[in-house]
DNA sequence: GAAATAGTGTCTATCAGACATTATGGC
DNA sequence: GCCATAATGTCTGATAGACACTATTTC
């Protein structure tokens, strides 16, 4: 049995007992952080501190740390904390990317995550450049380094494929909410207007929010209610797609 | 701009100009390649040549390799042109599996992917033991290496949820096919069985299939028409769920 | 003709979409 | 009262599931 050595000195010196270790790729984890602000998705990206394409904007993200993570899934919730102050009400992996070419540092791997949070949590507190981008389509207005834009219109892929089936847009708004303001977030993200009867049957029947005996007010019209996720742990789905038949 | 070394003196050197490199955790590829066999599903194992685990049977897959491997994919297809002979007819990347703990040698990041195939085109040509084992659930009736057991089982997870939407058993049979073998293979996999009429219309309505002008003839009974995959690359996808509400 | 399997037709309960109607607040 | 928005009620076309029925082969 042997173990990664810690040290260079020691790693030669398994490579002398067990013939030569193989090459490894530089392993990164990036993260794609959604949340709605001012009626529109928007996605976290930061001015990069370092090479390679430094002050590009580009994802949060970073080198993998063998001493202080445990896990690929730990690096990113390390990473979440340091850029957005933030332990996530939803996180999951998205896609590895690994190529030879795709960074100019040579072969790298990057293990992408997905997060949702309303905007309110966020404490953008790193010690870099960061802030809100809106999201135009799967893109955003900017040119990302590397082959962020990719990951970035993947995951808005799969944000849109899930909302046709899962409840998890609740994590990109705060923990009280309205109905009027939960379906807006489903027609923000799949761009397209829901009709008000059905979509508040299909929540129901989900019976995945309790109402809050409190009111909500508007500027105008009658007050709305207060609602609140009913079990953060719990996987609610629809037993129908949501918006593939909407007109 | 600098490039990875692929000798470890010119990695000093470059260590030297830019400071500490990271230590980077042992990065592989592994598979889990499905096919249906007498009416099982049935996953591709290999008993394991190396350590660690020597001797155990283990999701077959190895060491990417920075020299021949452009990108984690092509390792993937090199790897299945290795063990099974083949370019696969599916082939998706199904997650990514990095800790400091799941693997005796320490750090390691594992992508996986799944594969899908008809196993007439299956060449056990490695240079290893290696076989077809049934999966019964979610699990195989062997101890299975390190963390590949759960693997296996995230694997039949995203394959039954896959055909809850998606055409994508049709690659689990030869080129050439009829609907009952089709209804059949749905109906291994998902456990359950399919009213006749209902899965019908539903392929018809996915307008994925041609006719082939051949027949099948079987031991006993009609002959059944052949059916061949009308486009590869389209993606084609039923509108609802399969089996969520069937009795 | 019987058995076995392939393939089609029909009925019905369910339900998503559409839209009308009522409810409740501010002004 | 008027406006704006929230919330509920009702109608209807579409359809998945259930199952009966027909078709075509072997024995």
């Amino acid at each position: 049995m042997c173990a990664i050595a810690s040290e260079p000195s020691e790693a030669s010196a398994v490579r002398r007992r067990e013939g030569p270790l193989p090459e490894k790729p530089l392993f990164t984890v990036e993260l794609v952080i959604f949340t709605i602000r001012a009626d529109r998705l928007h996605v976290l990206l930061v001015e990069r501190a370092d090479q390679p394409r430094k002050g590009w904007w580009a994802l949060p993200g970073g080198v993998l740390d063998l001493r202080r993570d445990d896990s690929i899934e730990a690096c990113a919730l390390r990473k979440l904390a340091e850029e957005a102050g933030v332990h996530p009400p939803y996180l999951e992996q998205l896609k590895t990317y690994g190529s030879r070419d795709r960074d100019p540092r040579g072969w790298t791997a990057t293990t992408v995550y997905f997060a949702l949070m309303a905007s309110e949590r966020v404490q953008l507190g790193g010690n870099q450049a960061a802030g809100w981008v809106a999201v135009q389509g799967d893109r955003v207005g900017l040119d990302l380094a590397l082959d962020h834009a990719r990951i970035l219109a993947d995951a808005v892929e799969r944000l849109r494929s899930k909302l046709e089936y899962s409840h998890i847009a609740v994590h990109l708004l705060p923990e009280e909410f309205t109905l009027p303001e939960l379906q807006r977030t489903y027609e923000i993200i799949l761009q397209q207007p829901l009709d008000k009867s059905s979509f508040r049957r299909r929540v129901a029947q989900a019976s995945m929010l309790e109402e809050i005996p409190g009111k909500l007010r508007d500027g105008s019209g009658r007050p709305a209610q207060l609602h609140r996720f009913r079990d953060y742990d719990r996987r609610t789905f629809f037993p129908r797609s949501i918006s593939r038949h909407a007109r």
